[in-house]
Order: structure tokens, then C-alpha cells, then sequence
DNA sequence: AAATAATGAATGAATGTTCATTTTATTTTG
DNA sequence: CAAAATAAAATGAACATTCATTCATTATTT
């Protein structure tokens, strides 16, 4: 009884329910792959469907279009991402604590999921989604919001703009794993130790 | 005598090379402004001669293809933006005057420029412009990382990666030019005071 | 048997690029 | 210096291709 046949049990057994679920996944995940290796501009529906296991005809059952495709997968991996960053989150617990849980817990699933990560760095950067929608993506940032401003009541933090403050302890994380991604450059355990401390070096009083 | 009059004086006396120039400048206008704001799977050659005020074919003259024409511009912006934030660089300088000076010089020409920073940051997070024309456009940032290599030297700044070094200092400039562009956030004198310390303190010992 | 999901060839609009032609600039000649 | 000849630059309509999207048909699930 091998690993095939298990499978060929499952796919029969499933309902259509969970079958959509994973077509739709796949779509995604393939949108993630090509986007970051070709670029929005370099990837078209048909080798998004091909990638995906999917006939492009497909890929309109899940979504309005290819503007829709790319604004859906950015809204959820960016929930996705920010859900998994902010599990721990206590209101009631130390500022400083609170942030370097987040902070951590950003890094790690950015360099877990790397495809996730590279993508929502090209969206940040370039029109490719539409505003609105980035918009939407920001709502969920509001833990870490949070704790910055506890931080700035209680003289913690530097007194400054919370773009500041995002700026020099998120967006380096961004930069660092594009970095590792494009070239020899690796972001080992010691690297992101090093970063933490650069990170909360440069807000905190 | 008016203004108009002096320019077709001027536009008739000129020789063809400089009218050249200004042609390929335009060109390259076009591209940062049109990029910029629909990205480069939206800015067909057709708009983009149209806003440059030629025709299609023009470019073809200029520019190899569309991708050369990326790339071109994306090498030449990098060139002149370092260009001007490290003009003043003296290397037997104590370590942070230059750096200081260095930080200043790449915010005021991203400010100065936003087109252009937002065209780099653009590029520098997606797969719009060939790798190896990246590649080249890292060498011009040689003075500020011998910087930092002194910095590390004489124990001023922290032993850590250039590649952390520079995440933590240059590139939250980059995500709060675009953030300013974006919104109504405003990156004014204080701020950038503010973030040169956040820099800073990031990086030094 | 009915309903739902998936297909993929066909369509038509959009776009990068070319090239025959025109316009402009420069050089040569009378 | 002016006129003719040559060279260079620019044009923009035409072309070939690509690609997002549709929909009649087929396959699968209920």
C-alpha cells in the first residue's frame, strides 16, 4: 500500500468542498512562485493555470481576474501572515516583551515562508495591488500599533512617528530576507539575534 | 519676447546632439513618472511615448527594447543618486562625519528626486530589472561600505553583516519615501533628524 | 437525473516591435 | 552664400504575437 494509492483514497473520499480548497490553493501558491520569480508583468493566466495543475479556464471559477487573483492573494497571505505574528499577543504583559515576541515571530514566518514574503515585499513596493486593498492590509497590523504606542505612554519607545517606528524594525526584516533569497547572503540564527538588537536599538529611549 | 519665442530660438540653434539628449531624457521621464504610477505590466511603449512626446518608434532609437530601456534607466538613476550622496566623501574623515554626511546626502536626493527613489525601490524588490544590471548597479555603493568596514575597524560601529548594517540604516529611507508618497504622511526636517538617530543608533556601538 | 465543476479551444483586444516613408540636419558644391 | 545632395533622425501605420477572458462542451459529484 504506498503513498499514491493513500492519496487516491483521499481525493476520492473528499467532499468537492475540500477538493476547491486545495485547486484554490494551488492557484495561489503557483501565483505566489511565478509573480516572484518573472514578475506580474512576465506572468500570464495560462502558465499560472499549467503551474497550478488547472485549466485557465479554472482560475475564473475562484476568481473575478487576474487583477482580482493577485488582490485576493495579497489580502490573505498578508492576514495569514499578521495572524501568525500576533498569537501571542497579551495587552497586559511588558511592552518590551510583547514587541520582541512579534518582532521574532515576524522574522520566523518570513523566513518560513519565503515565497509569501517576497511577494507581499513586491506588492508593498510597486502598484501591482490595488490601493484599496492595501489599505485593508494595514487594518491588520494594529497589535504591533499597539504595543508602540503603550511603549511611547510609558517612555519606553522614542517619541517618534509610528512609520518611524515601523520603519527601522519591520521593513529591514523585508529587505533581509529579498537579500538572502537573491544571493549567498544567509540569514542564520546569530544574523537575526543581531538584527533584533538593531531593531530595538533604534526605538527604544 | 516671450518664452515660447526663446525656446524655438533655442530648440532651432541646437545642435542635434544635445537635441538628443533632451529627447532621451524625456524618454526616461516618461518611464519613471508612468511606472511609478501603474506599474510596468500597465505602461505600454505607446503611453509612454506619447507622454514623452514622441513617437513609439522613437524609443526604438534610444533603447534597445523595452527591458533595455528598464534597465538603462534603472543603472543610470543608481548612478546618479550615488553619485550625489557621496560626493563629499573623504576617507581620512572620522567615521561618522562621513557616514553622517553620506545618510543626509541619500535623503535629500530621495526627497529631491522621488521619482527616481520610487522607480529604485520598485526595482530593488521585483524582478523588473535583469539581475546582472542589479548586480552592477551595487559597485556604486563601494564609498559607503568602506565606511562602515572602518566603522567596524576602530569598534565604533557593530560587528555585524554590511548587508544588516545597510538594512537598518538605508532602506527604512526608501519605505517612508513611498509611504509619504502613498499618503498624507509627511517626511519633514524633524522627522529626518529623527530618523538619522533611529540609523544610527542601530548601527553603532 | 440533475446539479455542479472543470475544461481548453476560440476570440478579440492590446501591445511590443518593425520599416517604408517623411522630416530635419549637415555637408558639399557651384 | 545659396542651393543641391547626402546623411541622420523621427515618424506612425502595419504586423505579428501574446495574453486575458469567454463559453460551449465534457466530466464529476450529489
Amino acid at each position: 500500500m504506498n503513498v499514491h494509492f493513500i492519496l487516491y483514497i483521499c481525493m476520492v473520499t473528499m467532499k468537492q468542498e475540500e477538493k476547491s480548497k486545495i485547486k484554490r490553493d494551488a492557484i495561489i501558491k503557483a501565483t505566489l512562485a511565478l509573480v516572484n520569480s518573472n514578475g506580474f508583468h512576465a506572468t500570464p493566466m495560462s502558465k499560472l493555470a499549467k503551474l497550478a495543475g488547472v485549466s485557465p479556464g479554472t482560475i475564473y471559477l475562484y476568481f473575478e481576474n487576474k487583477q482580482d487573483l493577485v488582490n485576493k492573494v495579497y489580502l490573505e497571505v498578508k492576514e495569514k501572515f499578521t495572524k501568525y505574528s500576533f498569537v501571542n499577543y497579551q495587552p497586559e504583559l511588558e511592552v518590551e516583551e510583547n514587541f520582541k515576541d512579534m518582532w521574532y515571530r515576524i522574522a520566523a514566518y518570513k523566513l518560513k515562508e519565503i515565497d509569501e514574503a517576497l511577494f507581499l515585499a513586491q506588492c508593498d513596493n510597486t502598484p501591482v495591488v490595488d490601493e484599496n486593498i492595501r489599505q485593508e492590509g494595514i487594518v491588520h497590523l494594529t497589535p504591533l500599533i499597539e504595543v508602540m504606542h503603550k511603549g511611547k505612554n510609558e517612555g519606553i519607545i522614542k517619541d517618534i512617528s509610528d512609520y518611524l517606528l515601523y520603519a527601522y524594525t519591520i521593513t529591514p526584516i523585508s529587505f533581509l530576507i529579498v537579500m538572502q533569497n537573491r544571493e549567498a547572503y544567509n540569514l542564520d540564527p546569530k544574523s537575526i539575534d543581531e538584527a533584533y538588537e538593531s531593531a530595538w536599538d533604534s526605538i527604544r529611549k
